[in-house]
DNA sequence: GAGGCGCAGCAAGCTAATGT
DNA sequence: ACATTAGCTTGCTGCGCCTC
């Protein structure tokens, strides 16, 4: 079991990386990395780097992996029939934000787009898992996924949903319950540089140099002080 | 340069119904 | 369990303007 986790983690590493210069520059997320161009051919222009070999680390640097890695609380490890439902859940929350995007375009084109947008959503998602389901399984779970939301969702439904759901009033008193847990939260986590003002403040220190010396504004170190 | 004050606007954080 | 949604409150910043 340690042998396979210690291969596991760059393995992670390695698709985090992958997938955030897919994104990066916009590529095919479904290229497999097959199809290509015959370098010697002469119309191709061939572009070369210095070198042949990145470190991983090397490449990291030069996108965002934070947004890349596998989410907390999605068990890409999970073995066995775990999978299904990993990748099922994983694939309809993918496809509920971005349906409407296909069904904008509608018909039977749409719909083909749609099943294979989702077919390669779900390849993707599959190659987090230390032991992917195989093809057919993947396919099964991404035709049924399509299937279920393109029937399903509408831009209409969608918006019933958020005039039926989300009136001013509603949201209003969200808001200003939503509000006032934040303030608290927010107070509390400034609580320390707060009272580190005042203690300045006592000692003689100009506000001008306790708001340099904890790093905020100066009219929050006059508010703190004044109340 | 210092203290003092006010205001517009931003970002963070949160809510709860609803969906699966 | 988690995503989505719009709007709200709060804390804070940035700025201008004032007086000493």
């Amino acid at each position: 079991m340690e042998g396979l986790n210690a291969r596991d983690t760059p393995m992670r590493y390695l698709a985090a990386i992958e997938s955030a210069f897919t994104a990066t520059l916009e590529a095919d997320p479904g290229f497999g990395g097959l199809l290509t161009k015959n370098p010697a051919y002469p119309l191709w222009h061939v572009l070369r780097g210095p070198r042949i070999g990145y470190e991983l680390n090397e490449l990291a640097e030069w996108v965002d992996l934070e947004r890349f890695k596998p989410k907390r609380g999605w068990k890409v490890d999970e073995v066995g029939v775990g999978r299904n439902v990993t990748l099922f859940d994983r694939l309809r929350y993918w496809a509920y934000r971005n349906v409407l995007e296909y069904k904008k375009e509608g018909g039977l084109d749409g719909w083909n787009a749609w099943l294979s947008a989702c077919n390669t959503r779900a390849l993707t998602f599959n190659g987090d898992f230390a032991a992917p389901l195989d093809g057919r399984e993947v396919w099964w779970v991404a035709k049924s996924v399509a299937k279920w939301v393109w029937q399903r969702f509408s831009l209409e439904k969608r918006q019933e949903l958020i005039q039926r759901t989300h009136t001013p009033e509603q949201q209003a008193r969200r808001g200003r319950k939503g509000g006032k847990k934040s303030g608290e939260v927010r107070r509390a986590m400034s609580e320390e540089k707060r009272a580190s003002a005042r203690l300045m403040r006592a000692q003689g220190m100009s506000y001008r140099a306790i708001a340099k010396e904890l790093e905020v504004s100066l009219g929050i170190v006059h508010k703190w002080c004044r109340e």
